[in-house]
RNA sequence: UGCCAGGUGGUCCAGUGGCACGGACGUCCGGCUGUUACCCGGAGGACGAAGGUUCGACCCCUUCCCUGGCAGCCA
């Protein structure tokens, strides 16, 4: 256990009873005066040796407050130099007490001369510690989920994430919304999401079986009937909406699905928000101002981070969110979209699926769509009724409903949305339709019987989001343990 | 799930039907240096699994496992 001052002061509290724990970041941004003493917490990045003077050691250190790593340097006249500070590795943790100072070499503008260098914890095999100094790639470090987060590039990501969550939070509280902690485990099945995964305590190598039909009998299973991980909480918080006019969900959802490509993750998380007397038009200012809102935080906040991903990860980043946050998302109808694309095939472009109207637009398609065509985000609205949720409301024209995505370059879709259908005898109609059981959706119905109201929401992709901002190619290198088919490690 | 491409020191890659001749980075040892993707010298360290073909397989064939890319499902 710590002792000392750092224990009623975990974090950041320079200035209080010297020497006192500083983050890295307040060390390196101005907030600690040069001349403090201080104490810095963390775990090493590198180790550079000189002979110079006497002999020191240049250790970077870093503590995950921000993008950068602070320089100690160790002079040989340190108790343990040469017991223990020459041979610290990437990896160690240490407690560094000492001076901030200006820099005397170049590269940094402040660095700490040690007095004092406590080795907390050791590498015990640096030949075999996963994470070194240099470049690794994602998918190794996929394979050291658990010590990935001490990269560069994983502590950028993770701060990111955490920035783009609360300006998600601050977006929403700032408008009066209501966060709503919808349910993980759901009896909603059906729900035409796809694939769900099993909850239940039943004993699989010994199911209970009903009488007569030989199916398994889940009345006598934990929740007394067939229970599901939740696809998604937008049917639970449209009974919130209809109470509290502005609500959201931000939570996991899971996807037994089994996708196997860069975008898509069995377990990842989803921003849900749902509004009363408002229809598509409003769903898509509603979503058009959420981006910008949150791209335009993480661009605020975590600009460390971002010139590190424009940097390494992806040149262009920060250029196409400071566009995104300019501009106006083109808005689209489906019909018009699919008469775009139709020209261009007309003007030579190729695509394997053909373009028609009544078909869901292809990856391909929309990629065009983003990134020839328009060049930011695309909200496509008014979808064929046919390829689209129950929910969702059908428009006048009887063919299509007031469905809406949101296209971003790169990742396609990032956001998908819908006007809720109001009206009891029509949702009724289309429940009927896609042949589903009207029975299972009763509470849902009566949202409808009992002061209805036009309604509209939309699900943001939160890992797509974050790979869309970051640059990083991949979902499953957003998310801290990802989940995907055949890979539940950690 | 389908198609394609891969699995060789700790990491990233070369390479060959005949005992692993490899390189870079990291690691360890030594040298140099207010260093900073430092530099110089030295050292240790590897063929995904199971079958098959063959005198002999890391290499060819089959199956399996794993990884990546693209596609579908979607957020």
């Amino acid at each position: 256990m710590v002792q000392g001052p750092s224990r009623e002061h975990p974090l950041g509290d320079a200035g209080v009873n010297p020497p006192a724990h500083v983050l890295v970041a307040d060390a390196l941004h101005g907030r600690v005066a040069v001349g403090s003493p201080v104490v810095v917490k963390g775990w090493v990045r590198s180790r550079r040796d000189s002979k110079a003077g006497g002999g020191l050691s240049f250790v970077t250190v870093h503590d995950g407050s921000c993008f950068d790593a602070i320089q100690v340097v160790a002079r040989a006249s340190l108790a343990n130099f040469e017991s223990e500070v020459v041979r610290l590795t990437t990896g160690c943790s240490v407690i560094v007490s000492g001076t901030l100072v200006e820099s005397k070499g170049k590269g940094q503008a402040t660095e700490i001369q040690a007095d004092d260098v406590e080795v907390v914890g050791w590498v015990s095999d640096p030949e075999t510690y996963p994470v070194t100094p240099k470049q690794h790639s994602f998918e190794y470090l996929r394979e050291v989920a658990h010590l990935r987060p001490r990269t560069n590039t994983f502590g950028a990501v993770a701060r990111v994430r955490h920035c783009l969550s609360m300006a998600l939070h601050r977006f929403f509280d700032d408008r009066s919304f209501c966060w709503i902690h919808t349910p993980i485990i759901t009896a909603n099945d059906a729900e035409g999401a796809g694939a769900m995964f099993r909850v239940s305590t039943l004993d699989v190598a010994n199911l209970p079986r009903a009488q007569g039909n030989g199916a398994v009998d889940f009345s006598q299973d934990f929740f007394g009937r067939e229970t599901h991980l939740t696809v998604s909480g937008q049917l639970n918080v449209e009974a919130y909406c209809l109470a509290m006019s502005r609500v959201y969900t931000f939570g996991p959802t899971f996807r037994a699905e089994n996708s196997n490509t860069a975008r898509h993750l069995a377990e990842f998380w989803m921003v849900e928000p749902e509004i009363a007397f408002a229809d598509l038009s409003d769903n898509a200012d509603l979503a058009e101002a959420c981006l910008k809102y949150v791209v335009s935080a993480v661009l605020d906040e975590r600009s460390d981070d971002m010139r590190f991903f424009a940097e390494r990860i992806d040149p262009g980043c920060i250029d196409r969110l400071e566009k995104l946050v300019a501009s106006t998302f083109e808005r689209m109808d489906y019909s018009d979209t699919v008469t775009a694309l139709s020209r261009a095939v007309e003007g030579g472009a190729r695509f394997e699926f053909p373009v028609s109207w009544g078909m869901d637009l292809q990856s391909e398609h929309e990629r065009y769509l983003t990134e020839q065509l328009v060049g930011r985000p695309v909200v496509v609205m008014n979808y064929p009724k046919d390829i689209k949720a129950f929910y969702m409301r059908v428009n006048d024209d009887g063919r299509t409903v007031a469905a809406m995505d949101v296209l971003a370059p790169g990742i396609g879709e990032i956001i998908g949305g819908s006007q809720r259908e109001e009206r009891l005898d029509v949702l009724d109609g289309r429940i009927g339709e896609l042949g589903l059981d009207r029975e299972a959706y009763w509470w849902y119905r009566d949202l409808r019987r009992y002061g209805t109201v036009p309604h509209a929401g939309f699900g943001l992709g939160f890992e797509r989001t974050v790979a869309y901002i970051t640059g990083m190619a991949n979902v499953r290198d957003v998310i801290p343990f990802p989940r995907t088919p055949r890979n539940a490690d950690f």
